[in-house]
DNA sequence: ATTACTACAGATCGAGTAG
DNA sequence: TCTACTCGATCTGTAGTAA
C-alpha cells in the first residue's frame, strides 16, 4: 500500500478489528484523518482496487473489512518496528565518577524515599553512583518504557516526576537507573541507586569502568 | 512528519540506529528506497526543517543523526501498532464437531508425530478434536507467531509444513491447534490435538461448547 | 564524487455539486 | 443523508544540469 495510507489503514483496522468490519462514513473517516471527505472516497476505492479492504456502498456508508493483505502490510512494517522498539536486554558502559551523586539530596526526600524503597525492594544506600556514558547509549536505555516515581509539592517548591529503569551493574547486582524530569545534570551522566553501597560492594572506585545492563 | 516518509526516516533510523549518526548520499537512499536523488534530497531538507534530522552535508555525502522527535514519532506509531499486533492471550469458543478429525491421518505419520509429540511434551491421544468457529477469530488465533511442524517428502508424494500454537482447551488443558499448510478443511474449522483423550477429559461430545485460548 | 536548483509533468487535493 | 464526479489549485517527483 502506498505508505501515505498507512494512517487510514491503521485508522480502519482498529475500527473494524483485524479480521473483522465496520460501517463508516466517508465524512467521518475525513473528520478523523483531517482529509476531505472527497479524498477519503478516492482513497477507499484506491484501497479497494489495492486489494486491500472489501467495500459495500450503500447510503447508510460503506461497509469495510480489511483483507489479509493490509493486514499482512501492517504487520510486516509492525514487525520492522519491533525490532527496534520492542525492550531487550541492553547493556551499557561507563566510568564511574568522583563523589556520592546529588541524588542523595533528593532521594532523601521521604516522599520519594517511600517510592525508592517500594521499587528497590528494601532501604537503600544514600548515595547515587553517578556513571559517565556515552549520550546514544542512555538514551537507548532510557527509550524503554520507565517505572515513575510521582512528584509531590511542598509550600516551598514543587518536586517532579522521576523515570527509573531496573538494571544489573556488572551483571550482578541489581540497581535502578534514575533519570529526574528536570535534570541539573550533564547529559550524559546517568545515576544509579541500589540497596548497597555499589562502590564497596563491587569494589569500585573513581574512574572504575562498570556495566549497566537494563532488565 | 508526514506519513509518505515513515519508510525513509525508518531506513535512516536502521542506518543511523536510534540515537546515532550515519553517513549516507542521497543516491545511495535513491536506490534503496526508489526515489530520485533529487527527491531524497528534497525530502530531507523537509524533514530537516520539520525538525526530524539533524544535517550536515559534505562532498563525501550527508551525516543524518534523528532528532527525538523523529524517535517519538516512530515510536508513537509502534505503539498503536504494538496495540493490534502484541501476542496477547486471546479466546475463541467453538462448538464440537462429529468424528476425530482428518488430523488423525496427518498425526499419525511418524515424522510429524515425532514432532507433535515434542511439543505436546509426551505421546498424544490419536485423532483431533475438531471445533466449529468463527472464521475472523481463527484469523486472530493464528496470526500470532506459530511453532512451525516442518513438512517431508516421501517417494510417493510431500508433506507440507504445518502451524501450531501453544493453546489451553476450557481453561484447562493443554492442547495445540494446528493448521497444516494446505488445509483440505473448510475455513471455519480449527483442529487441536491433545496428549488427552479430549472428549473424555473434559466430558465433552458432539455439539459442546468449548473455549480454545492462545497462551 | 557530492547536493540541490529549475522547470515541467503528473499526482493529489478539496470545493462545488450531481446522483 | 450518503458516495463520488469534475476541475482548477497545489503538491510531489524527476530529468537536466549547476555548483
Amino acid at each position: 500500500m502506498k505508505e501515505e495510507n498507512f494512517g487510514l489503514v491503521l485508522l480502519l483496522v482498529k475500527k473494524a478489528g483485524l479480521f473483522g468490519r465496520t460501517i463508516v462514513s466517508t465524512s467521518q473517516l475525513a473528520e478523523l484523518t483531517g482529509f476531505s471527505q472527497q479524498s477519503i472516497s478516492r482513497k477507499l476505492r484506491e484501497l479497494e482496487k489495492e486489494g486491500l479492504i472489501l467495500r459495500k456502498v450503500s447510503n447508510k456508508g460503506t461497509e469495510i473489512t480489511l483483507t489479509k493483505k493490509a493486514v499482512s502490510e501492517l504487520k510486516s512494517f509492525y514487525l520492522e518496528l519491533d525490532e527496534l522498539f520492542s525492550e531487550k536486554e541492553f547493556s551499557l558502559s561507563g566510568k564511574v565518577l568522583d563523589g556520592l551523586g546529588e541524588g542523595k539530596y533528593y532521594t532523601s526526600l521521604p516522599n520519594y524515599k517511600k517510592q525508592f524503597t517500594k521499587i528497590l525492594g528494601g532501604d537503600f544506600f544514600p548515595g547515587t553512583l553517578n556513571i559517565e556514558v556515552n549520550l546514544n547509549e542512555k538514551n537507548v536505555l532510557t527509550s524503554a518504557k520507565p517505572i515513575i516515581i510521582t512528584g509531590f509539592k511542598t509550600k516551598a517548591r514543587s518536586f517532579g516526576a522521576i523515570k527509573v529503569w531496573k538494571c544489573l551493574i556488572n551483571k550482578k547486582v541489581e540497581c535502578i537507573a534514575i533519570l529526574p524530569e528536570r535534570t541539573t545534570h550533564k547529559e550524559n551522566i546517568l545515576e544509579v541507586v541500589s540497596i548497597f553501597n555499589l562502590r564497596k560492594k563491587l569494589n569500585i572506585k573513581t574512574d572504575s569502568v562498570v556495566e549497566v545492563t537494563r532488565k
